[in-house]
DNA sequence: TTATTTCATTGCAATATTACGATAAACTTT
DNA sequence: AAAGTTTATCGTAATATTGCAATGAAATAA
């Protein structure tokens, strides 16, 4: 075991939950925040603003790009990240339908 | 090593981590979206809904439930589950101010 | 060409997660 | 009390994640 079982949930359902996983982890939410903050899209200083070894921060940067939460440009030998709006907007409007679902009917027993 | 390295980062940058790692599995994003339509806070059969044993389910509503984004309630021999809309809330106010952000000044390099 | 810089990949060890059968705990019903 | 219902916990196997040293790949600078 050990293994997620994915098929047995929908697209969507897969797909927040491909999101939410790459945020489950501060170093990555740390990296959102600092290329949310530097704006232009700064490459590998995100190495020197995290506590982490180069390789390491690669590899979170791996997973942000897998999840599509961040790109990456190719500029010289450096590397330009910045992030993919499109991708926070869709769980940013995720969250906001189920507190408009909440809202429709108040859930009162807890 | 595969040790979470939580005290380098801050203590919000910890608690979105969190929530966001909660719904890092469909199978708990499918409970949370469960909880959302039946909305009367029904109990176990969150276990008929989902193609995984008691156990598991049993262990995934623990996991929402650390994560303060479902909470519990004895009833009789039942357990009456429903969302924690704050931290929904909390999540989501995290995301709209990254979108203001992004807004503010257009990054525009990739 | 030979460094140097920048980032990715490989390989590995430590730890965490996922899933479930078996069992326990707690309440209800008979 | 005995049997049933409902949920949690334990134990364990399979797999995934985290972190980093070492190394590679690719462009730049000397």
């Amino acid at each position: 075991m050990g293994a997620t079982k994915t098929d047995h949930f929908t697209d969507e359902q897969n797909a927040i939950a491909t999101v939410a996983k790459a945020l489950g982890h501060p170093a990555r939410v740390a990296i959102i925040e600092y290329l949310t903050k530097v704006n232009a899209c700064i490459c590998g200083d995100i190495v020197n603003e995290l506590p982490l070894a180069q390789p390491t921060v690669s590899q979170h940067l791996k997973e942000l790009k897998n999840a599509k939460l961040i790109k990456g440009n190719i500029e010289g030998n450096a590397i330009c990240y910045c992030i993919e709006e499109k991708t926070v907007e869709t769980i940013h409007k995720y969250f906001t339908g189920i507190l408009a679902k909440l809202a429709d009917e108040k859930n009162n027993c807890c």
